[in-house]
DNA sequence: GGAAATAGTTTGACGTACACCCATACTTAG
DNA sequence: CTAAGTATGGGTGTACGTCAAACTATTTCC
């Protein structure tokens, strides 16, 4: 079965000289979607070689349809022969993406341009049976699917899964268990007729991010789910990093060698001073109302002192984490999704201070944002995969 | 001035031909390392490509003096054309190499099979001022430069610093201060006629062990100082792992938060749990003597009940380090270098127990070993990279 | 002596970036 | 209105890579 050609390396092999045209290819392409329609000479200029070059890609990529030239433009300079902008042609269809999480599904399409169509969403209870999760993703599926007035490249679907690479049984789901040993993916890719990809949810947020997100200028980023758990996608060098094909499980670094027992066997893991249900215990033993259910956005909006101590130790605690994150991988721009955006501006300042606290000594300083995408930067992120492919292909 | 071409990434600009020869070439010599002397059909069958294809490169290598044909040799197989070795040439000279740490300067010849030829050391007090550091060192590398017999093709620096990149003098250096400030680097260069690349520590131990020493094999590993700091080189992919060109900062994730304040400004910091501060501060609360210069192998000798529970304690946290590192980069072989190294199969196996245990969630256990060449292999990462750097213009 | 096996070489095809020159289209100065 | 200036796009030839396949060389085995 494919596997997402998003990330490669080498090292006892050789290079070929076909690998360099089709690295060029999606990159001019990235870079398209970076600056918007753009001409040959934009092009050339971003990336810092002589226009000459830049033609022939364009050029053969015009050929398969991947790129159309739009009406002359009027740039910023008057003068000269004026620009031909480029864009993404008939060849480059939409994508059908899905987001699976613990109580539902989101399925749309989503064009060439990180637009989301047709936006739809089947809830499951938590406890939902596999066969309950399967049929509402099938259905949901087949639906956006069927209804797009588009050709489709693909499917991606983005969850919080680890599965078999051969064959696509899910190995482990931890917060949808019933999810395990399940062969949706299987039933997925041939319900559809169309090419399947997967992808693990906080790494499809960073592909999203930086195709057609909040992040699309960045080469190194780090996009940061804050929910139930933790998990990171991280972007080095413009690529998804991962070793030998296995990203990190970062919720699970120890920042309290005495801290409460972790699901993994660990004590003190990120994941259990950060996560929501620290958020919650922690309401409840300050006998806060409808802990049960809190969101940081309800503790900053109760702003009672205990609120406000327990709303400044959660910041605490995700800066540390990210600090250990900046020290660790390198990476020093988090960009945050999941419930934590909850907690908005008020939230933000504290982390803020929090980590500026912590970063006195390191020559630079992470920056923190909340996503305005949050979520839906995963369905652009599944959605970016089955493009890349189609390309690499072409 | 010249920088290190041991990583290379781009995203933004285009990969040129050019760019895969220099990298074919340069895998090509370091399979030669690994495998030793090897037949071009040899070296084909490692890198899955047809024989064809290596034999240009081959030819354009030796034409350029950087490998030699050696006499027919007798393979596994008696029949057939005899296969004939290749090996390094004489344009491929020797390095000299360097390495400076607080209380001395090694410095060493290193010939193209990793052997080090005419190691020396200088020591110097480790209150020592700028002045003494910088003579001891340049007049050793003037020794063992005047002194080699063969041509050398650089000079490789390996120092636990921080430098500017443009102007090479010292940022910060934690473990001998005096030196922040120095041009000891524009000096050596200018004092030796020799091209010099410098680089951290940690790094060229990482380095060093991949081309030369117990990880010739490995594309993915961690090698891991632990002394009185903690730094680490990061091998991934065979690429030495950097984010924008700066290298994480390891020791300094905090894991406990509780913990007692570091000299960076956060609070318990591995650094301040696992490295040799921490042991003697503890061995002198427990009442052990001579706490102020005990190594892991002191402890390990004395043996009381004491003792015993101190270098559990000390295996633990050193263990939790490094499965957070597991955890956030990926990486799960660590070769430990540093004093560490002395508290030798006893505390090999409290490390590899307290792994164990704190990893039973995951699907992939972290191994560790102490590296038998220590601080050589820091020599010859140094000694690596002048090399590399000669090939790669070719 | 001939067949089989292994090693190394040669050739042509293909793909890629790049340097260079020319045509095109628009603005500006006279 | 004309000529010069300027930026864009296209075309050509060159250099440099791998690859596939056929070819040669050398040894062993029967």
């Amino acid at each position: 079965m494919t596997a997402s050609g998003i990330e490669r390396g080498l090292s006892t092999g050789l290079l070929t000289v076909s690998q360099i045209g089709a690295s060029n290819r999606v990159g001019l392409l990235h870079s398209l979607v970076r600056l918007g329609p753009a001409s040959r000479s934009d092009l050339a200029r971003l990336a810092k070689v002589p226009r000459g070059s830049i033609a022939p890609i364009v050029t053969g990529l015009i050929e398969d349809g991947f790129l159309v030239e739009l009406e002359p433009a009027n740039g910023p300079s008057k003068m000269g022969k004026p620009s031909r902008p480029l864009w993404f042609g008939p060849r480059v269809g939409h994508s059908c993406s899905l987001r699976v999480e613990a109580t539902g599904v989101d399925c749309a399409r989503v064009d060439q341009r990180g637009q989301v169509h047709d936006l739809r969403r089947a809830d499951f209870p938590s406890d939902a049976s596999a066969a309950v999760i399967e049929s509402a993703v099938l259905s949901l599926a087949e639906t956006v699917a069927g209804r797009s007035p588009e050709p489709l490249t693909g499917l991606g679907l983005a969850w919080p899964a680890v599965w078999d690479p051969v064959d696509w049984t899910v190995l482990s789901c931890t917060p949808i268990p019933a999810l395990v040993g399940s062969g949706l993916a299987r039933r997925l890719g041939q319900a559809c007729g169309l090419d399947l990809f997967l992808e693990d949810d906080a790494r499809a947020l960073a592909i999203g991010q930086r195709w057609f997100g909040e992040a699309r200028d960045l080469d190194n980023f780090s996009a940061v789910q804050i929910s139930t758990g933790i998990g990171a996608g991280l972007m080095v060098d413009g690529k998804l990093f991962s070793v030998e094909g296995r990203s990190p499980e970062v919720g699970h670094m120890v920042v309290d060698l005495d801290g409460a027992p972790c699901r993994c066997g660990r004590s003190g893991c990120w994941e259990t001073l950060a996560a929501l249900g620290w958020l919650r215990q922690e309401a409840r033993r300050l006998g806060l109302p409808q802990w049960e259910t809190a969101l940081p956005g309800d503790i900053v909006a109760w702003s009672s002192p205990a609120a406000d101590q327990l709303l400044d130790s959660y910041a605490r605690n995700i800066a540390i984490g990210l600090v250990n994150l900046a020290n660790t991988v390198g990476l020093h721009r988090f960009l945050l999704h999941g419930e934590v955006v909850s907690g908005g501006e008020p939230l933000l300042r504290l982390l803020r201070r929090h980590i500026g606290a912590q970063t006195t000594w390191s020559e630079t300083k992470p920056t923190v944002e909340f996503s305005e995408l949050n979520q839906t930067a995963a369905l652009l992120g599944a959605a970016v995969i089955p493009l890349v492919h189609t390309i690499e292909r072409a």
